[in-house]
DNA sequence: CTCGCGCGGTTCCAAAACGAGACCGGCATC
DNA sequence: GATGCCGGTCTCGTTTTGGAACCGCGCGAG
């Protein structure tokens, strides 16, 4: 089985990560969420190199995530979230909460505010019924209408 | 800049994903939580090649997620996930929700029930001061204590 | 007009990561 | 004492990656 197979099991973590799952993929949409928008501006921000990043951006562009277009001042290329590419932000903070509680230990380098108020963004885990925050223990997996 | 140096740059991102982001990482914590805890199991799970898993654990057990040690039968090995381990399981729970709405075409494959109750957890990015659900479009990122 | 420059993008090659499968020592069973 | 399963290692050929040079285009300055 190639490593892209991967991507034909039912099993909504698997298909994802064939996609995001690899060094410079969710890096590179950090960026993006940070603002960044223009190839050069990625590449610096991140040290890829620039054959990688062209081929990360296409696979991104490719499954929608990312949308390139010409900038309105026609002189120069913008790579824009797509309403897809927003929705990965969930992800990204998570690994963040997780990152600020067992990989800083200086304290969080940085803090998500909500804007205008005083609060910071966190994800949590909740049962869509009960309302209930939960953990790993609490849920049971059961089979859902796309399974083969 | 050497890959691994990024793990050096002040950021709950990008340090997280240093460790967890690459094909097989997240994978191999998938089959953790589900259940799977050996050598063995893990590697036709996955169809990862042996050599590969046998980094990705050693990487995982150096980094205190996953811990080693011998079976109560002390016939074999077991890979454990750890309570840092465990707090991984918002992340995959993040990724499954996008893919849930975005690459399973004929429904969700599975449904994570929330154990004697009739709801699903889903992961939700909120404020913990006033509480609401907040998306990208309302965090505004500022300078924490452990910016370097 | 031409020169230089920044832009996104491509090509090439060496180095690193990876997959497949043979192999190993330990242990238990027959 | 042969067999089989276990976690783990070794070797080797393939794939992926990084780094740097190169390219065509549009632009603005001289």
């Amino acid at each position: 089985m190639r490593y892209e197979d991967l991507a034909d099991l039912p099993c909504s973590i698997t298909r994802p990560l064939v996609v995001l799952g690899d060094r410079w993929t969710l890096l590179i949409l950090k960026a993006s969420f940070a603002g960044v928008r223009r190839f050069n501006a990625f590449q610096s921000a991140l040290g890829i190199s620039r054959s990688r990043l062209q081929d990360r951006l296409a696979r991104l562009v490719d499954h929608g995530i990312l949308a390139r277009r010409q900038a309105d001042d026609a002189d120069h290329v913008e790579y824009r979230l797509t309403r897809k590419g927003h929705d990965i932000y969930p992800i990204l903070m998570a690994i963040r909460d997780w990152g600020d509680t067992y990989m800083a230990p200086d304290g969080p380098p940085a803090h998500y505010r909500h804007r205008d108020c005083t609060g910071e963004a966190h994800v949590r885990l909740t049962c869509d019924a009960c309302g209930t925050d939960v953990t790993a223990h609490d849920i049971v997996p059961e089979a859902g209408p796309g399974l083969s």
